[in-house]
DNA sequence: CAGGCACTGTTATTTTTTTCACAACACCTA
DNA sequence: TAGGTGTTGTGAAAAAAATAACAGTGCCTG
């Protein structure tokens, strides 16, 4: 098990090395893959150490060969199924945006309780009525969902989520959502982000 | 100057007290407040201890004076001002949700380089020309700045942005930029969120 | 008013994360 | 082959963050 930490650098790392790739760079040495991801080299040859991946001294790391391991360690066997619940603006900038970004990540189902928007296909992927939800959730298999619907509505639609066997949930909604253990929860509050940028760049870094 | 990650959790908390505050509730204890943070009682007291905000035992906190005293601590003097570059699907998303959610905050002029969106007014907020820029940021005194357009476009505008005064960047753009030390970087890749509560997810927290 | 209770503020401790420092190694050059 | 250069992997040290522990305090109860 990975800490929350190494894992989000991972992350990082690996796409930095995708978008060397397409530029044809095959190898990198830790100051040049820390300078892209502004952290310590140190920090990357930490990182990599816990993965149990080797780079060779005077030659740096296989880009290619890198990426792959990074994968072997993030991505499960199967790729990861994904619902996104509420297809508002923020929604369909989401499942536009990240469909053709992950192959291990499929987003496979949309929900909302507008039929206007069920019933049909929303940027590449269905949409279907609220009360199929846990249906489809467990049909599909889905196991990570994205909530994009009004606060009000965020914790009930959690707790059916997590009932219907989902074990991760990506919150945009800006309510402080409870789920249990079993559950892990990350939030993205747009307004905390931004008042985080808004002190550090008046109080000078 | 006040570590990262207390200042993610103090505008974390004072939301949390805000939204307790519109339900009537007058004071919390610690242990309240942490459960509603995910996070422990003793985590929130030293918090809170490093603002140097006291409640009494018994009593606990009072709800509206902390939120007062977490905003003296977080917000500047003056309101900061934001700029918005891309007024895609993302961008206005954002706008139409920041707008009216902290006076601290006031997003002052949005950019796009597309001339059916810029002379008009999207979402509440005047869009300019890119080539306005510069000007609009030295006029309007902006010292933070979101963006949300095109990976590709992304770094020369982080440049002129740094250029012309703004030292704080909330990144959506999937592209590692450089900035110089003068200016916080908060990058929002949604890949790599997604990436981790996906592993998260599977292996069980 | 005395005593018990429940919570805070703060110090001490533990745990986690980051950085440092350097031996070991590959490779180049002559 | 020998020596020099520049990078890795990793144990040790340092720094930062989280947790625990507890004395001190207001408050209630009888
Ligand atoms: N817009 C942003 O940039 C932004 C940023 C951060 C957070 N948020 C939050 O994300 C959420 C969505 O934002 P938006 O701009 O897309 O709003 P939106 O109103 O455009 O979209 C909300 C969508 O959710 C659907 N919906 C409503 N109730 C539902 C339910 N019970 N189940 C399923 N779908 C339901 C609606 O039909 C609508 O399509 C809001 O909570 C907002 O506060 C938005
Ligand atoms: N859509 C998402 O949810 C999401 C999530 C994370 C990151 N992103 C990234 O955010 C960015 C915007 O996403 P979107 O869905 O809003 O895309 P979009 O194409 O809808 O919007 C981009 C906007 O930027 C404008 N633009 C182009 N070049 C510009 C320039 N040089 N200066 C100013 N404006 C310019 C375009 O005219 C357009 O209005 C993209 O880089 C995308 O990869 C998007």
């Amino acid at each position: 098990m990975i800490s929350e930490k190494i894992v989000e650098r991972l992350s990082l790392y690996r796409w930095l090395l995708e978008t060397r790739l397409e530029n044809e760079v095959s190898n990198l040495f830790s100051y040049q893959l820390a300078s892209m991801a502004c952290v310590s080299p140190a920090q990357i040859r930490r990182d990599l150490m816990t993965i149990g991946y080797s780079g060779s001294p005077g030659k740096g790391y296989l880009v290619a060969d890198l990426a792959k391991s990074i994968g072997k360690e993030l991505d499960g066997a199967k790729p990861s199924k994904v619902a996104v619940v509420g297809m508002g603006n923020l929604g369909r900038a989401l499942v536009s945006f990240i469909s053709d970004r992950r192959s291990h990540l499929q987003i496979v189902a949309t929900f909302d309780t507008d039929s206007t928007k069920y019933g049909r296909v929303i940027c590449g992927c269905r949409c279907y009525a609220q009360n199929e939800l846990e249906k489809i959730i467990k049909l599909e298999g889905i196991t990570v969902a994205i909530l994009t619907l009004p606060s009000d509505a965020a914790q009930a639609v959690a707790d059916r989520l997590e009932k219907a066997g989902v074990t991760g949930i990506l919150n945009y909604a800006p309510v402080p959502l409870k789920v249990s253990k079993k559950v892990y929860l990350e939030n993205r509050d747009v307004t905390a982000a931004l008042e985080k940028v808004a002190y550090f760049a008046r109080e000078g870094d």
